[in-house]
DNA sequence: ACGTAGTGTAAAATTTATTTTACATTTAGG
DNA sequence: CCTAAATGTAAAATAAATTTTACACTACGT
């Protein structure tokens, strides 16, 4: 019931936007490089805080960037 | 440093829109009670994934509901 | 006055996000 | 070949979100 899923695509703006690397964008929102590699790589999706400072970084808004799905099987 | 705050208007949502009580709109998210007492109060901010589920019970983009804002003293 | 529904508060326990540290891999440049 | 930069992975520790349980308060209907 309610199995959902949040990806994003923080990779690729990070590259076609600002051609930044996952460290800079670290820095930027204010964690360490590890969160950015577990995001990008699904591990975990992040807190509505950290979405809305890595959405600032590229203008957007945070679902530009993070895309809710919720997979209604059963 | 970037010292930020998420504000929301789940309370005025919850009687405006569909005039649903704290217990209700926890069941249709799948969390307990206090959850939503602790966001509507602002004790902290929930998480992305709640974010997602509560903009959905209302029919509204998550930045609707909830707003970031950065204060930037020092 | 009594009972109930809706809400607020709080402490302990659990889960999840995040940090810290550390090491492996790939790629590009000297 | 050697080095450095960018990335991936992983385990243990800490911080934050969420649950569980429990109780207090107000407002409302009877």
């Amino acid at each position: 019931m309610a199995k959902c899923h949040i990806s994003n695509t923080i990779r690729v703006l990070r590259f076609n936007h600002h051609e930044m690397t996952q460290q800079q964008l670290a820095d930027l929102v204010g964690v360490t490089r590890q969160t950015i590699v577990a995001i990008e790589n699904g591990k975990y999706s992040p807190s509505l805080e950290l979405a809305f400072k890595i959405s600032r970084v590229f203008n957007l808004g945070v679902e530009d960037i993070f895309s809710y799905t919720e997979e209604q099987e059963k």
